[in-house]
DNA sequence: GCTATCACG
DNA sequence: ACGTACGTGATAGCA
């Protein structure tokens, strides 16, 4: 009867689902479901159904909570902690995927997973099949016989240990029967099988290769000498009874037969579909469901919008004269992720029912003068996608963007700036709009970089703009309807504005200056190798942490005080502490510095430089960080060295781009203590500030208990911790880690400014509590950030959500008032008719380049313009200094 | 492409 | 008991 190719793939739901859960770090899919666990299981699926091409397939779960087991033994799985909710809520999930597969599945009250399969694969056997048992309990080792091979899984999910008799033989020295002996005397603590105390597997396995079975160990128990025996005298009714409850029991009643859960494959169409419900992207890619599924939606959403495409190239510039008074969409796309470097690709207009398509290269031709006019337009209104970006690639064609009135990319970010994917792609998927081919399906991605042909092109860019377009009026009511509509409107796209004008001026940055200190960093590198090389009485590749690590703690044996994934950690902390046991540790720091400043702060910064005008031109990221930041890239100016005296030396290459005027900068003092202070309405931490105390002597008096003259620089510098673990979302271990003092102490200086600010643990407590009922935080200007994992139940995670709803608040709104405070300074120096420029901003501070006959107005402005930028419940307080450079403005 | 490290606020 | 301070970006080494 049995076909010998018929193969059955039987596999343990509930082992499977959880092992995936445990393995694979929280995913969430953008309505909020977790499918961490969902995807695991999946992922292993497809693997064995690769590997195996099974002809019946049945994925067997656990019923209800009670099983026969529980009738002898009610603690049986007692010890076992409950199921947490972001696992059961992926129960109907993966029972809904595997319908969108044609799997069976089964799951029968009173037994578990593994009895049903124990006994189709007893069925299977019978008939004269071949089974494959999947699951990650070794205890399904006990059904491998010819005929059933068990897999188990390892590291997670990903990959799996096959098991056959023989091998069970080979690494047991087992039969498959006897594992059921070792867990009678073993147990399984996660399932509350007792088994007998004091015997672990290596005990067991001896026992048994001595005796064979449980029964006879039982019997030979005066051979056994010592403390063993005692144990398995005392204990010999538990080792029966543990041998039992493992025992899977292959008589289930089960109401179908094998043919019943033949598997003949999925639909590509029904399975799609259940991917994309899970966002599972790159499944979906792998199996290339992905590019059919996505063409198809992306037709039939351009059929849906009824939408035509007009090439003008082909169909001639005229007919842009009817799309401009009616125009309501204009999408830029361009190469490269630098705008100062990007190649334009084309400029799409949407109006009405077509998409205007214009290849960017035509844009420098005579009859794109009416293109460039309404892009200049500023009464033409523009709803775009990274208008940023868009202003500053224009910019570079001489054209000045204006008539911005909406940024989806922009918005998108405000209403969820964690959400990773911002591409258009993405955000039609988060907000349930009829999907568009992501640029990667279009373009290729990496060095498969490519543009398609004009026609394939323009559709695509069509398809973009138009999404803008279909995209804008929900983000719109979004905005409106979280409160965020003044956020969006006043602040961030009018600075977007503002951070391109900065960009575009640059700022000069002296070349000379940067490779003459490059020599000098050059020279002591070079001194301090050869320092290395002669320590260690050989040469290697101190770059190479690897090789590092083995030169430090295998070559001359030095303490391994902490490790990370792949091997030694070599980072400053260790080395710090190495460096009493030996004088190279001194050395590699040393080299470690400079080459960090040699690397990334002169040859990455004189690659940056603009050799027609020598200046650097930096892009604000308006939409990256989660607390509302700005970030900066090509290159990194909120990064230049400070700290210490050998890199801060490298501020002396920013210099203003014209004789005599002066580099100005303006710096928040303690803003985001004052923000605290406002938001928790601590009387005492008020006080401080409306005293204008020093903040980290304050708050030593009171952690340490002590007048103002009795606090010491070292109490200063642990109250300044103090102070920033506040900030930072206080924990005992964070503050012990960060002053080298025990848990017990940091916990001790906490409770102490607790008691000392006690409005200050009250905001702590409260904006916990808040995060937990709402799932998110805000800031004072009704910045969001949502905080899914604080109601998750792995510690960890929910810790992390916890310090983070601590933290934004006082993190997003500091950076709310100094970009308040740069748009109010825009509007100064516009007014006051000023040739001062804003050049840069550093998170709490701004600097500007300053004429000399403005620099006592400036001095008195600047400081003015950003104290005054948000009214807080204490004052805000800008420092200014000035200088030939941004080194001497300190 | 990922990991470790380190620069800044 | 659990094991991390909050937020970024650039570089070199290595697979």
């Amino acid at each position: 009867m049995g076909n010998d190719k018929d193969k059955l793939v039987l596999i343990d739901g509930n082992s499977i689902i959880n092992r995936a859960f445990y393995a694979l770090p929280p995913l969430t899919s953008s309505n909020g479901l977790h499918t961490n666990a969902v995807l695991g299981f999946t992922t292993m699926l497809l693997k064995v159904l690769e590997e195996e091409k099974p002809s019946h397939v049945l994925v067997a779960f656990d019923a209800g909570k009670v099983t026969f087991r529980h009738e002898g033994y009610s603690e049986y799985k007692g010890g076992r902690q409950k199921t947490p909710p972001e696992l059961s809520e992926q129960f109907p999930l993966l029972k809904e995927l595997l319908q969108a597969f044609s799997i069976s599945q089964f799951e029968l009250a009173g037994y578990e997973a593994d009895d049903i399969i124990g006994t189709m694969a007893k069925l299977a056997a019978e008939q004269g099949k071949s089974a494959i048992v999947v699951s990650g309990d070794k205890d399904m080792l006990q059904l491998a016989t010819d005929e059933v091979s068990v897999l188990i899984t390892r590291k997670g999910v990903s990959e799996v240990e096959r098991f056959t008799p023989a091998s069970i033989g080979e690494k047991y020295g087992l039969t498959p029967a006897q594992i059921i002996d070792l867990k009678g005397l073993m147990g399984d603590a996660s399932d509350n099988i007792p088994g007998v105390p004091g015997v672990g597997e290596k005990t067991a396995l001896k026992l048994l290769h001595e005796y064979g079975t449980v029964e006879n160990v039982l019997q030979h128990v005066e051979e056994i000498k010592g403390k063993l025996r005692e144990n398995i005298e005392t204990n010999q009714d538990n080792a029966r009874m543990s041998k039992q409850l493992a025992t899977i029991y292959r008589e289930v009643p089960l109401e179908f037969s094998i043919e019943d859960v033949a598997w003949k494959g999925y639909e590509s169409a029904t399975l799609a579909a259940a991917f994309r419900k899970l966002e599972f992207k790159n499944l979906s890619e792998r199996l290339n469901l992905g590019a059919a599924d996505e063409a198809m939606e992306a037709e039939s959403a351009e059929t849906a919008s009824h939408y035509e495409v007009v090439r003008v190239e082909e169909a001639g510039w005229g007919v842009l004269t009817e799309a401009f008074p009616v125009a309501e969409a204009v999408l830029v796309d361009s190469v490269g992720d630098n705008p100062h470097q990007s190649e334009g690709i084309g400029i799409t207009i949407v109006a009405g029912a077509k998409c205007y398509v214009v290849p960017y290269a035509l844009l420098s031709d005579k009859e794109a003068k009416p293109l460039v006019a309404w892009l200049e337009d500023a009464g033409a209104p523009k709803i775009s996608y990274d208008l940023h970006r868009v202003e500053l690639i224009l910019a570079r064609s001489g054209i000045t963007l204006r008539g911005q009135s909406f940024d989806v990319q922009l918005a998108a970010y405000l209403l969820d700036p964690t959400e990773a994917d911002p591409s258009l792609h993405g955000l039609l998927q988060r907000y349930k709009l009829a999907p568009i081919l992501p640029d990667e399906a279009v373009y290729g991605k990496g060095a498969k970089f490519r543009l398609p042909s004009g026609e394939e092109l323009a559709k695509h860019l069509a398809a973009k703009a138009e999404a803008v377009r279909r995209l804008q009026p929900h983000l719109a009511e979004q905005l409106e309807e979280l409160g965020m509509h003044r956020l969006y409107y006043e602040l961030e796209q009018p600075l977007s504005i503002v951070l391109a004008g900065m960009e575009k001026q640059g700022i000069t940055v002296n070349a000379d200056a940067l490779r003459e200190l490059g020599a000098e960093f050059q020279r002591r590198l070079e001194e301090t190798t050869e320092a290395i090389y002669a320590s260690a009485g050989f040469e290697f590749n101190i770059g190479s942490t690897r090789q590092l690590g083995e030169v430090l703690f295998e070559r001359l044996g030095l303490p391994v005080l902490k490790k990370t994934k792949t091997g030694y950690s070599t980072d400053a902390e260790v080395l710090e502490k190495l460096e009493p046991h030996h004088e190279i540790v001194r050395l590699i720091l040393h080299y470690r510095q400079l080459s960090k400043l040699q690397s990334t702060y002169i040859e990455g910064l004189l690659k940056e430089i603009r050799p027609e005008t020598g200046k650097i031109h930096t892009f604000y990221r308006q939409t990256i960080a989660a607390t509302g930041r700005l970030s900066s890239q090509f290159p990194n100016l909120q990064n230049i060295p400070i700290r210490m005296e050998e890199g801060r030396q490298i501020r002396k290459a920013f210099v203003p781009s014209e004789p005599d005027w002066t580099i100005l900068a303006a710096d928040y003092s303690q803003i985001e203590l004052r923000v605290l202070a406002h938001i928790s309405g601590d009387d005492g931490l008020k006080e401080a500030f409306l005293k204008e105390m020093d903040i980290h002597t304050k708050t030593a008096m009171d952690v340490f208990g002590v007048q103002a003259d009795q606090v010491d620089a070292n109490m200063r510098r642990q109250a300044k911790a103090v102070n920033f673990g506040i900030v930072y979302g206080i924990s005992d271990w964070g503050l012990s880690q960060n002053l080298n003092i025990t848990r017990g102490e940091a916990a001790e200086f906490i409770e102490q400014y607790f008691l000392a600010f006690p409005g200050v643990r009250r905001y702590m407590t409260d904006i916990v509590e808040r995060a937990r009922n709402d799932g998110y935080v805000t800031t004072l200007l009704e910045r969001r950030r949502y905080l899914p994992e604080i109601r998750h139940s792995n510690f960890n995670l929910r810790s992390f959500a916890e310090r983070t709803a601590m933290n934004t608040p006082i993190q997003g709104t500091a950076a709310d008032i100094i970009k308040l405070a740069m748009m109010h300074m825009n509007e100064a120096l516009i007014e006051r008719e000023l040739r001062s420029r804003m050049l840069l901003q550093v998170h709490d501070e701004l600097v500007f380049e300053v004429p000399a006959d403005e620099v006592e107005l400036m001095k008195k402005l600047v400081p003015e313009v950003m104290g005054s930028a948000l009214k807080l419940d204490v004052p805000l307080l800008a420092e200014v200094s000035f200088g030939s450079n941004w080194y001497e403005a300190k």
